[in-house]
DNA sequence: AGGGCAACCCGGACGC
DNA sequence: TGCGTCCGGGTTGCCC
């Protein structure tokens, strides 16, 4: 499901798409994924440019040139689709914005949203988020603080977005993983060096994901070669079986917090 | 505080 | 091809 490299990945290549332009069109199928009256929301879009595209966590805010911020969250298995008519997938559109010709599809939104609200709506609805693992401020001081007095699993901290924002399932594992730790062990239980070991899997993790295109494989635009790169890349992530990449065992899956889980049981402890 | 769990939602995958 | 069934999974909220 779409984490923070993928949706960095989709806000760098929307930017080059999309940044500058102006909306002719909007579409809305389901209504249920967005906040007000479709004729309002429609008001408040149509013929808007799009002034900037700013990730926050696992959102996407497209700032309009009224003031107003359409944020969307994909939730499980949104998508977005960019180009002609005659080009998009074969899948059911919730809505669609178009640029002329072209339209930028969003797909798979079921508990996914976006939503037209003021600055100050958008900024009350993202307050309660914690930093963003891959801001330059994100230090490793600032590390060590936050998970002081942490007492719960690796896993579930993780993918806590009031403790760190922008981290998953795919990615929690994918960074335990790295760090050699398993997911399941407790925060406070682990040693100096294996906190900072965590800091700099969490950094290496989220930053090389983020070169890749993330590892969600659906293009955003026809020749899209960037979108899911990171897809074979990944350490443990839905290789359930295969050889672990660092010594060979196969990588386990379990279920962990409610969560599918991957770990390799020799090199993680 | 942290763990467990239900509810939200429905298209797509899968089985026959 | 066609129809019915089931499941994924981030987030919220509630309980213990």
């Amino acid at each position: 499901m779409p984490e923070l490299p993928e949706m960095e990945t989709y806000k760098t290549l929307l930017h080059q798409k999309i940044g500058g332009r102006t909306i002719t069109d909007v579409l809305i199928n389901r209504e249920k994924s967005i906040n007000i009256r479709p004729d309002e929301f429609i008001n408040r879009v149509q013929n808007q440019e799009i002034k900037a595209i700013e990730r926050r966590a696992k959102h996407l805010l497209f700032h309009l040139e009224n003031g107003y911020v359409l944020l969307l969250h994909l939730m499980l298995g949104g998508l977005m689709f960019y180009g002609k008519e005659e080009e998009k997938p074969d899948r059911t559109v919730q809505i669609q914005l178009s640029f002329g010709d072209q339209h930028l599809y969003f797909i798979g939104l079921r508990l996914g949203y976006l939503h037209i609200l003021s600055q100050k709506e958008v900024e009350q609805e993202l307050t309660d988020l914690g930093p963003e693992p891959l801001d330059v401020n994100f230090s490793l001081d600032t590390f060590l603080n936050l998970i002081e007095d942490r007492r719960g699993r690796i896993k579930t901290t993780l993918v806590n977005q009031e403790f760190l924002s922008g981290i998953g399932n795919c990615y929690s594992d994918e960074i335990a993983w790295h760090s050699h730790l398993l997911p399941e062990r407790k925060m406070n239980e682990l040693n100096d060096n294996q906190k900072v070991q965590l800091y700099q899997s969490i950094r290496f993790v989220l930053h090389q994901a983020t070169q890749y295109g993330g590892y969600m494989d659906m293009a955003l635009f026809k020749e899209d070669n960037k979108t899911g790169n990171y897809n074979n890349k990944m350490y443990v992530y839905d290789r359930e079986g295969e050889g672990c990449q660092r010594c060979g065992a196969a990588i386990i899956k379990e279920e962990l917090s409610s969560r599918k889980t991957f770990y390799c049981k020799e090199c993680q402890t």
